[in-house]
RNA sequence: GUGCCCGUAGCUCAAUGGAUAGAGCAUCAGCCUUCUAAGCUGAGGGUUACUGGUUCGAGUCCAGUCGGGCAUACCA
């Protein structure tokens, strides 16, 4: 849309001799009055070119040039500010891009023959799915999606482990629910897991072997159908969110050695010492981060012998690399905010160039109930549930809710807010806006019969109207969107967006009478009605909410 | 103590260093015999935690102070 303004510019600068350094940078006023774009160049040169910004704003304007119907004036502003108007039908007519391009709009191929992977949620199979992991996991969700409308292959991974100690702990939890239940149980002790999924797992097992397994010395068997019976219901709460992954990664191959006689593990230490970096000292191994500054070392291998979780770590974001993928993003809860660093420095003195990997890091989210904050414990059961979440406020709202916060913030949840939102609900908004414009068509193809083939689609051009033409602008804007959430790894600035079409459009809704309209401006409305709905749709497949053709 | 994140309307949150700091919810007042009122229009509500600094310009950047969260394990 704006592409034709830089090179102006740049063109003007030259007519009036000025060389520099600085980049001409063109944004979006805030407010309409101060045009469309908007240029702070003559402030930025003002010192070295030893001019008042005013003057030389009005040089510029002077000197430049642009196509015949494109834009209709330009003005000097405030302390320097230059203000471009654009002519509204050149605004209108650009909104065909829209319809010819469809759902390809917004796409680009920045990222095409490139991999990415993205790995998300990767909770251990110790207990159903809690709130705070749903922020990340909608989070990751809509990061990879963002990456696919760039023409990225993206691999959707989980990362997991069964194996190791809180399993151990689950398998007991199990035991002593099974023990109970045979009539035969002690006391339970505060350091299991409580939640009640512990109880129905017990009762599983009893319902299959009775007392049979009361006297088993094995633990296998509890954990074993534990982790299946977690693991499939962790599947199917993250299914009812449209969140599904291709690859899942065990942490525990990690472990196991290979034809060559190692593991993992034991390659990355064997590496890491051959550039220096490890030491043995107290039992242990450790990462000799004071090397690069750090305060102290790290383990990565206790002196029982067993790897601490930072040596897998390293090892499977090793294994990323050598899988070939050009862009590596990791979504992390903050609780994970000490470790990351530590595995991008190991990756960094393996030889491997860390710019291609991305941590989006999601701050926690606190639930309220009462206006009380309520601690959450996986191990004290008395976590908030993912799956009573969505059973409460739907599918889209719970997407909605995660990702309508910028990642850095914390997430308030007040659990009754959102019983009770049902109504008011944001994402509401969003989708009677879609609702609306299905509905028009309809009707439109009843009463007039109207076809959304392209015929007419040029009648855009006539529309005029203040409402019209914000909206028909605000739509062209889509594709800038997109890179910009990409660039920041963040779907939020996208939820921002779709609300402001969905509000210019129930303002022009408001405003201009549709099928009412004369035939040539009833055509017209409904094809902007159409482009709006084509950006509407785009954007929920990105946050991965439905589009209701009613409502 | 140290590191990272946060502090903006009554509440939940926006604002690539730009012009009069914006939405939603809540409160109040209007708009349906007319294309979906889950909508629209308007009103009230602010010393952007505080103090300095950088510059044409700071909610945004820098330093410090205060407050909250997370992390600072031979747990994952």
């Amino acid at each position: 849309m704006q592409e034709f303004l830089l090179p102006a510019i740049k063109t003007a600068m030259q007519a009036a001799a000025i060389t520099t350094e600085k980049p001409v940078q063109l944004e979006k006023p805030a407010d309409k009055k101060n045009g469309d774009y908007s240029t702070n160049i003559a402030l930025l040169l003002s010192k070295e070119c030893r001019r008042n910004p005013k003057d030389l704003a009005a040089e510029l304007i002077e000197r430049m040039t642009f196509p015949e119907g494109t834009v209709e004036k330009i003005t000097v502003a405030g302390p320097g500010f230059i203000n471009f108007y654009l002519e509204p039908s050149f605004i209108m007519q650009s909104v065909e891009h829209v319809l010819v391009e469809g759902k390809g709009y917004g796409s680009s191929c920045t990222g095409k023959g490139r991999n990415a992977i993205v790995e998300y949620v990767s909770a251990n199979p110790t207990g159903p799915l809690t709130i705070g992991r749903g922020r990340g996991g909608v989070l990751g969700d809509c990061i990879a999606n963002l990456l696919e409308t760039q023409g990225y292959a993206v691999t959707r991974e989980y990362y997991f482990n069964d194996a190791g100690r809180q399993m151990q702990i689950l398998g007991e939890s199990v035991r002593y629910r099974y023990l109970e239940r045979c009539g035969k149980g002690g006391k339970f002790p505060d350091t299991h897991y409580q939640g009640d999924y512990i109880r129905d797992i017990a009762e599983t097992l009893f319902a299959e072997h009775g007392s049979a397994l009361v006297d088993s010395t094995d633990l296998g068997v509890f954990k074993d159908s534990a982790e299946a019976i977690i693991f499939s219901s962790i599947r199917k709460t993250l299914e009812r969110i449209d969140i599904r992954h291709d690859s899942f990664f065990n942490e525990h191959t990690l472990y196991t050695v290979r034809e060559n006689g190692k593991s993992a593990n034991d390659e990355v230490l064997e590496l890491l010492n051959s550039k220096g970096f490890i030491g043995r000292y107290d039992g242990a191994t450790w990462f000799l981060t004071t090397k690069l500054g750090q305060e102290k070392d790290k383990v990565l291998v206790k002196s029982s012998g067993e790897p601490s979780y930072r040596l897998p770590d390293i090892a499977y974001h090793l294994d990323k690399y050598r899988r070939k993928f050009d862009l590596i993003v990791n979504v992390f809860g903050a609780d994970h905010i000490d470790e990351y660093p530590d595995v991008v420095e190991a990756l960094r003195i393996l030889g491997h160039d860390t710019s291609k990997m991305r941590v989006a890091i999601n701050q926690f989210v606190t639930t309220t109930v009462n206006g009380e904050t309520v601690k959450m414990s996986t191990r004290k059961g008395n976590a908030d549930l993912l799956d009573e979440l969505i059973d409460d406020v739907g599918a889209d709202a719970t997407r909605l809710f995660f990702i309508m916060r910028g990642k850095d913030s914390h997430l308030n949840f007040d659990i009754e807010l959102a019983k009770k939102q049902s109504k008011d609900n944001p994402v509401f908004y969003l989708q009677y806006a879609h609702a609306r414009i299905c509905s028009l068509l309809r009707m439109a193809a009843e009463e007039t019969g109207f076809k959304p083939d392209g015929t007419g689609r040029h009648l855009m051009q006539e529309l005029t109207s203040e409402p019209e033409v914000q909206l028909g602008f605000a739509l062209l804007d889509y594709p800038e969107m997109i890179r910009s959430a990409v660039r920041l790894l963040e779907p939020q600035k996208m939820v921002e967006y779709l609300h402001s079409i969905a509000e210019l459009y129930h303002k022009f809704y408001q405003e201009c009478p549709i099928l009412k309209a004369e035939p040539e401006i009833c055509t017209a409305r409904l094809f902007l009605s159409l482009a709006t709905r084509q950006v509407l749709q785009n954007g929920f497949r990105i946050l991965g909410i439905s589009a209701p053709e009613s409502m």
